[in-house]
DNA sequence: AATGAAATAGACAGACCTGTCTATTTGCTA
DNA sequence: TAGCAAATAGACAGGTCTGTCTATTTCATT
């Protein structure tokens, strides 16, 4: 019955402040390029709250890559609830293709923290694993719907696609998801 | 007794020790997470030596960039010297499967390096751009020897296919680079 | 043997890094 | 108004990092 810390909610609190910072130095620049005196400065917080709140630096680059997977989870989901479970597997393209477009892209922040952390234990690397199982479960799932012969080799083939769609646009720009786009339509085109 | 290492050693100079040493302890765990020191120690080299070799240690890495590349071209020529012209396409992919399976496999360094250093400018990136456009010269020749009907949309795709391929791999097997390959014979089944 | 270039060993500077700790201020609420 | 929890400011410790510099040693050629 304590709702002590609920106000309203004008400000935001010096927690979601760090880690909006945190999350988006670290996806421009790299989780090992940026210092924690960086993000406190560009957050306008203090030392004690980041350390209060996240413990550690590895924990808040975990935190940071937990965000960008869950808010991709939120933003999949949203933009393929109205497309026919059939078509979804495809019109995840058209998903991809939206994001490499966007003015700040630069790949995939997941792919990132595994080129930076070589440690598969590392907190970071744990989520990204977990994102990475939901994702290959969603192709799995779609690929079903949409009839394929062999869901799981399809869904295998749509994360090499989704993948190198991500990786290829950071370096070459968005063609290279059109590529990509164009791949899974003859993918999945042979029922 | 004076046996020096000259006895029976072989004369390998203190540059290529170096660049030996840099290549793979850059590869395996980032070249932001390997200090000068770790290089200097594992190699058996003094820093005044690296720094009179390479200068300073961003050229340290470009050079590290340059010998990935430089090898993954002469390999890959090597690798399909013997196959002829127009099925070299899809034999490239069994050269990236070769890799992939290759125990030390930890994706691709330059993938790597781009993840790492945000800055474009930055020596290694340069010689990254350069790999990348000899790469997609590559598939734009095989694309054509295969008699693709478009070898421009061709070669975009086999792109996103190698960098998927690598990428997928890196974080779930040699099975994406399969996956890759299958894709890979669609594609240039359809002449 | 003498010479001189290349390599080694390692001290050092200056910057930056993570993480801890103390002291102070702010703002809510009882 | 008094109290209390959260946040701030910033000093500090202990590492590590890159890069420079001095002094010494090795070694091939003369």
């Amino acid at each position: 019955m304590n709702l002590k810390r609920r106000a309203v909610e004008p400000p935001i609190g010096v927690r979601e402040r760090l880690l909006d910072t945190a999350d988006h130095l670290f996806y421009q620049e790299g989780v090992r390029a940026v210092g924690i005196d960086r993000v406190l400065a560009e957050a306008g917080a203090a030392k004690a709250s980041l350390y209060l709140h996240f413990g550690c630096k590895d924990d808040l680059i975990a935190a940071h890559v937990e965000r960008r997977a869950a808010g991709a989870q939120a933003q999949i989901e949203t933009y393929l609830s109205s497309t026919p479970p059939n078509e979804r597997a495809l019109r995840f393209f058209d998903w991809v293709l939206d994001w490499v477009k966007s003015p700040d892209f630069r790949g995939c922040p997941l792919q990132h923290v595994v080129a930076e952390l070589s440690d598969p234990k590392h907190p970071a690397r744990v989520v990204v694993k977990g994102q990475r199982e939901w994702l290959h479960a969603k192709f799995l799932e779609w690929a079903r719907d949409a009839g394929a012969a062999n869901p799981r080799a399809t869904a295998g083939a749509l994360v090499v696609l989704f993948d190198g769609a991500i990786a290829a646009s950071e370096q070459d720009g968005p063609q290279r998801a059109r590529d990509a786009q164009r791949m899974a339509e003859q993918l999945l085109s042979r029922t």
